[in-house]
RNA sequence: GGCCCCGUGGUCAAGCGGUCAAGACACCACCCUUUCACGGUGGUAACAUGGGUUCGAUUCCCGUCGGGGUCACCA
C-alpha cells in the first residue's frame, strides 16, 4: 500500500516551527517509502481567514523544499484541496446528514447564552460539557424548526458509557471513557463543517494512510476514530508529534520571537538549517550525524524513532547549525550571500571586488548567522571610540604604556614601508619585530587595537593594514598613540 | 478540576534487564595562532522520587512528585 500523507494548515499567518515540523515528518515518512505527500488547505474557519496566508503557505513549503504531489495549485485526483471549495460541493452537509440518519449526529438548536449558561470555571480554566438537550428533540420537532429557519449545528452523538480505545504508533493503545467524550459540532450554524468533521472526511476521500499530527490532538482522537467507524470507513494510522517548547518549557509563542519560520528567516538563518534543526527536535537517526540534508533525511527517516517528550527549541545550537551550514557552503555561494551586507556596511569599499571577497572569506569561518557581520567588519569603515584597557593583555605582556611605547617605535617603519600588501607588510614586520627583539604578539596586539578599536577582529593586523591602506592606517596609530598620551 | 501524555546532564539526545550511562550545543582548560573564530585534545555535568518484579533495574509494573496537553460553532 502506497503511503499518503498530508500536511493540513489552517491560512491564518506564519507558519509556526511546531507545523513546519509537523509538516516535515509527515513530508519524510511518505517520502522516505516513496509515497504521496499532499496539501490541503484548512480554510473552514471564516473568521481567521488572512490575506495572503495561503501563498505564504506555498512560499514556506518551496522554501524549505517540502514539495507536495498534490495541492490547491498543483492539482490531483481528489481535489478540491481547499476545504471552503468542498463546502461549495455541499459535501460536508451530506456526509453529516448520513450520521444524522444514523444516529450518530443531532440537530442542535441550543442559543449561544444557552451554551455560555453551560460554561464553568475550573482552576481559571473555561469548561463547558454540552449536555445533550437537542438529542431529545422529536424529529417533527427537528423538522419544524428546520422549516423555520432557525439557526443549527449539527452535533455529533457520542455515548455516555464504554470505552474508546485508538492506537497511536508512537504512544500505543490509549484508552478513554466515552463519558469524556462531549458531543462536538460538525457542521457550524454558517453551514462551514468544523476542524474535527472536515478533517475526517477529507482525509478518507483523500486516500490519507497516514495522519501525522501535533500532540495537542490526542485527546480529540477518539472522538474522531467513532467518526470514521460510523461511516464504516477504515481508520487510518495515527502519528502525533511531541510539542515543541520554548526555554520555559511552555508552548512555542510569538513572544519568543522565533516562533515562526519566517521569523527564523528574517533573523538571518538558513532555510536548510532550519529544517535540519528541526528534524531533530523530537527525532535523531540511528547513526550519530547532526548535519542532514533533506534529502538525507528522507533516506534515513523512520518514524519509530520519533520521542514522545517535548522538546525545547535551542536558539543556541541553531545557531551553531546554521554556522556549520555556513562555513561549508563553497566561498562563492557564501560571498554572494554576504555582499549585500559587506557592500552596505562598507560603503566605501562597495566598488572594490577584490577586497570585498577578502572580507567575505575571513568572515565566513566565523560567522553564525548573516546579521552578526556588521558589527563584526565595521571598524573597516570607522574607527569607533575605544577604551585604552583594550591595550592591555596578559597573555602578550602587553598595557597602555608598553603599547604606547611599540607603537611610537613602529609610526618611522610604517611611515616608510611603501607595500602595504598582506603577505610583504607581514614579512617587513616580522623582521623588524625579531631585529627588535620582541615577541610577535607584543607588537601586533596593540598594532591591532590601534588599527580597529576592538579586542576581537576577523583578522590579524597585517590584513587590517593592507585593507586600510597606508594613509588611514597610520592616521588610526597616531590617534592611539594621543590617545595613549603620546 | 476531570481525562490524557511525558519525565536520562542547563538544552537536544543515544539507550530498549547486565554499559566506566554514547554523541551534539552551551560552559571550562589546554594546544594551534597575528587577536577572535575555526580546528584539535581533555574536562565539569544526568537516569525526578518511593515501592515492587528480578540473581540484577535507567530500562518492566504501581504509587508519589514535577511538567505539558485537552475539555470552543479555533484549528
Amino acid at each position: 500500500m502506497k503511503i499518503r500523507t498530508r500536511y493540513a494548515p489552517s491560512p491564518t499567518g506564519r507558519m509556526h516551527v511546531g507545523n513546519l515540523r509537523t509538516a516535515l515528518y509527515a513530508y519524510l515518512i511518505a517520502k522516505h517509502e516513496n509515497g504521496d505527500f499532499l496539501l490541503r488547505i484548512e480554510d473552514t474557519d471564516q473568521g481567521r481567514l488572512y490575506e495572503g496566508a495561503t501563498d505564504l503557505i506555498y512560499r514556506t513549503l518551496a522554501d524549505t523544499g517540502l514539495k507536495h504531489d498534490e495541492g490547491p495549485d498543483v492539482g490531483g485526483p481528489v481535489g478540491p484541496y481547499v476545504q471552503s471549495e468542498r463546502v461549495k460541493a455541499g459535501l460536508y452537509q451530506k456526509y453529516a446528514e448520513e450520521l444524522v440518519a444514523k444516529k450518530e449526529a443531532y440537530y442542535c438548536f441550543c442559543t449561544q447564552e444557552r451554551l455560555d449558561s453551560l460554561r464553568q470555571e475550573i482552576d481559571g480554566k473555561e469548561v463547558m460539557v454540552y449536555d445533550k438537550h437537542c438529542l431529545s428533540l422529536s424529529e417533527e420537532e427537528v423538522q419544524a424548526k428546520l422549516q423555520a429557519g432557525e439557526p443549527y449545528v449539527i452535533r455529533q452523538n457520542n455515548p455516555r458509557e464504554g470505552k474508546t480505545v485508538f492506537h497511536d504508533e508512537l504512544y500505543g493503545d490509549i484508552e478513554v471513557d466515552n463519558a469524556e467524550l462531549d458531543d462536538m459540532v460538525l457542521i457550524k450554524s454558517d453551514g462551514y463543517p468544523t476542524y474535527n468533521f472536515a478533517n475526517v472526511v477529507d482525509d478518507h476521500l483523500m486516500g490519507i494512510t497516514h495522519v501525522v499530527r501535533g500532540n495537542e490532538y490526542i485527546s480529540s482522537t477518539p472522538k474522531y476514530n467513532r467518526l470514521y467507524e460510523a461511516f464504516g470507513w477504515e481508520i487510518p494510522v495515527y502519528i502525533h508529534c511531541p510539542l515543541i517548547t520554548d526555554e520555559e518549557h511552555k508552548k512555542l509563542s510569538k513572544r519568543s520571537g522565533h516562533s515562526s519560520f519566517e521569523d527564523l528567516v528574517e533573523q538571518g538563518f538558513l532555510s536548510e538549517a532550519v529544517v535540519n534543526f528541526v528534524a531533530l527536535l523530537g527525532w535523531s537517526p540511528e547513526d550519530n550525524r547532526e548535519i542532514l540534508s533533506l534529502t538525507d533525511l528522507v533516506d534515513c527517516f523512520d518514524y519509530h524513532r520519533i520521542s514522545r517528550s517535548p522538546a525545547v527549541f535551542d536558539y543556541q545550537k541553531l545557531r551553531w547549525m546554521n554556522g556549520e551550514y555556513l562555513k561549508a557552503m563553497g566561498p562563492e555561494k557564501f560571498r554572494s550571500l554576504s555582499l549585500p551586507i559587506l557592500r552596505e556596511t562598507l560603503p566605501g569599499f562597495a566598488d572594490d571586488a577584490e577586497k570585498l571577497t577578502k572580507i567575505a572569506a575571513m568572515v565566513q569561518s566565523r560567522v553564525e548567522i548573516l546579521p552578526d557581520i556588521p558589527d563584526m567588519i565595521r571598524f573597516f569603515a570607522v574607527l569607533s571610540d575605544y577604551d585604552t584597557e583594550i591595550y592591555r593583555n596578559k597573555k602578550m605582556k602587553t598595557d597602555e604604556t608598553t603599547s604606547l611605547h611599540v607603537l611610537k617605535e613602529l609610526l618611522p617603519f610604517l611611515e616608510e614601508a611603501e607595500d602595504y600588501t598582506n603577505d610583504a607588510i607581514y614579512a617587513a614586520l616580522s623582521e623588524w619585530i625579531r631585529e627588535h627583539g620582541y615577541k610577535n604578539g607584543y607588537v601586533l596586539w596593540p598594532l591591532r587595537i590601534a588599527l580597529s578599536g576592538q579586542a576581537t577582529t576577523p583578522c590579524g593586523a597585517t590584513e587590517i593594514l593592507e585593507m586600510l591602506g597606508k594613509e588611514e592606517s597610520l592616521d588610526r596609530i597616531r590617534k592611539g598613540v594621543s590617545m595613549l598620551g603620546g
